[in-house]
DNA sequence: TTGCGATACTACGCAATACGTAATAGAGGG
DNA sequence: CCCTCTATTACGTATTGCGTAGTATCGCAA
């Protein structure tokens, strides 16, 4: 309902960080907490698509990094919020 | 991947509109065209979850309004999208 | 007048995924 | 020593996205 992959990306923008390290990240900024399957699950998709990429990982985490895709995906997807936003905006008093 | 029912509701923030005229509408806005069964199927959900109503019927159509409660809840994940832009401009040359 | 594309929706099924929960395990504080 | 936080894996279910097919009306052009 929420799009994880998108909170996932936005996440990462900011720099790599680990999945746990998303999840309080996401918290923080979006105000919602993702449960470990919506989050892992998120992230293997991503990794999949070819949106993120793991970097060598430190002790029990395994940090990823956006890929030059996944910043376009990023990007291309925020263009479209956008356009919603504005569309929305046709009949919502939403600044 | 693209939250069909964002798109309704931001559609029906112009007014009131049956559903394949909101086909077409977020077509024109959005860029994207929703199959009939993610559109359908989206505004089913969205009725019975009370974001939308079905207003009275002329010939084939079926028009649908925004409920209060739908304004409400379009108007919060606007602002949540929006906090995801910002977090994600944090790192992305975006504006 | 028929044939075609656009309009408008219903129904169905599969595949993807969101989400909760449990299990595992190290680390640090009280 | 226990509890909470960190960090991830595994698993089941329920929702949902999405494609496709089917039905039917309408307007228009050949």
């Amino acid at each position: 309902m929420l799009d994880p992959t998108l909170l996932l990306l936005a996440s990462l923008a900011d720099g790599d960080k680990h999945g746990y390290a998303m999840m309080t990240d996401i918290e923080a900024f979006a105000g919602v907490r993702l449960g470990a399957g919506t989050l892992y699950g998120a992230i293997a998709r991503a990794e999949a698509r070819g949106l993120i990429q793991p970097v060598p990982p430190a002790a029990r985490r395994q940090p990823y990094r956006l890929t030059t895709t996944g910043r376009q995906h990023l990007a291309g997807r925020l263009e479209l919020l956008d356009r919603v936003r504005r569309a929305a905006a046709r009949g919502l008093n939403y600044t």
